[in-house]
DNA sequence: GACACGTGGAT
DNA sequence: TATCCAAGTGT
């Protein structure tokens, strides 16, 4: 019976939810896809003023499609997994091939980047259609309403969450009801210190009638996160300009231009011999930790400032670049942080 | 099916 | 400081 849950959770959206996000006025397809892609695994607060920069620089899908990729990865650069990035990227191609957006669950699957929740929390908000949606609020809040216990990623749990989730989906007021799930989630079932007091569903939350509301999530079994070491040297010519690579288009940070690294003061010695560079100073700046979803890396940095022998023809992802056209790439976090102490 | 993939805020 | 984990997807 999902009148009940259906009908207080809009009737608590009405008048408690969010309904000036950015992404929201109006909620056309293409900043409600692009506001998806830049909110997986990423909060609200976060995702802002990304997505005021985006929509900025690209008001529409065909300014975006014919966009070079290290613009977007500029404008992206901070906001992490970029890979998101890339498939932004080519999907906004692929749209504007097809000459309009798709709008049902399997062509927008069929876009990179585009999974299940996102299908369906585009097809909800921007289309107004039935569209199921399973993110972080909605997987929490069903898991405390129906006091699901055991590891929220484990198969069986997923299964049933989806089923719940389609279960309650309603056909009208698609957009607002997976919106109303979010904010319910994002503002009242947060993972810590939920206002149950407030909720709308607390009459009927199994979780909170048997007070295993702290409980639930179930945590999941954390496995050590493994720490690496690196050393990123801030290689400085005469004119002060710093070196940078650009990073492969996979694996991690990529597409992104970084310091150039080294794994020890041996390898860096040897890498030293082999560039057409007269080492005039080296110094160490502060090293710091970095920590990534996956592990920690402790940064090293080695600042060297040198002579270029002769006009080197770099390996072609090697460039020169004054600190603050650096500073306009797409750069990580971290290489950010280190140009901003020069 | 397990793991890679960023970053910042909360506790 | 360490840990958790956000509007998940791709491989």
């Amino acid at each position: 019976m999902p009148a009940y849950l259906q009908k207080h959770v809009l009737a608590w959206f009405d008048q408690h939810g969010r309904h000036d996000l950015p992404w929201q006025m109006p909620r056309d397809p293409y900043p409600v896809w692009l506001s998806e892609i830049m909110l997986q695994q990423t909060q609200v607060i976060t995702v802002i003023p990304y997505f005021n920069h985006l929509m900025a620089r690209f008001p529409t899908v065909q300014h975006l499609a014919a966009a070079p990729i290290d613009e977007l990865l500029s404008l992206w650069a901070g906001l992490g997994y970029y890979t998101r990035a890339k498939n932004l990227h080519r999907a906004a191609r692929l749209i504007v091939a097809q000459g309009d957006f798709p709008n049902t669950l399997t062509t927008l699957m069929a876009l990179p980047g585009i999974g299940r929740s996102t299908a369906g929390a585009i097809l909800a908000q921007a289309f107004n259609q039935y569209g199921v949606i399973l993110d972080g609020n909605v997987r929490r809040v069903l898991i405390r309403f129906h006091a699901l216990h055991g590891d929220p990623y484990s198969m069986a749990l997923q299964t049933q969450l989806w089923e719940l989730a389609t279960h309650y989906t309603p056909i009208k007021r698609s957009a607002d009801y997976a919106q109303a799930m979010m904010d319910l989630g994002a503002l009242i079932c947060t993972r810590s210190k939920p206002q149950c007091s407030l909720c709308p569903l607390s009459k009927q939350c199994l979780g909170f009638s048997r007070a295993e509301i702290a409980l639930l999530p179930t945590k999941r079994i954390s496995k050590k996160t493994p720490i690496k070491n690196t050393v990123m040297l801030v290689v400085r010519n005469t004119q002060q300009q710093v070196l940078l690579v650009r990073r492969p288009l996979s694996g991690l940070w990529n597409g992104l231009w970084c310091l150039p690294e080294m794994n020890d003061q041996a390898q860096l010695d040897r890498w030293l011999t082999e560039q057409p560079l007269t080492l005039k100073q080296q110094q160490t700046l502060p090293s710091f930790r970095h920590t990534f979803s996956h592990f920690r890396l402790d940064i090293a940095i080695s600042l060297i400032d040198c002579t270029v022998n002769f006009e080197a023809r770099w390996l072609t992802d090697y460039q020169w670049f004054s600190v603050d056209a650096a500073l306009q790439l797409g750069i990580p976090a971290p290489v950010k942080k280190i140009l901003l102490q020069l």
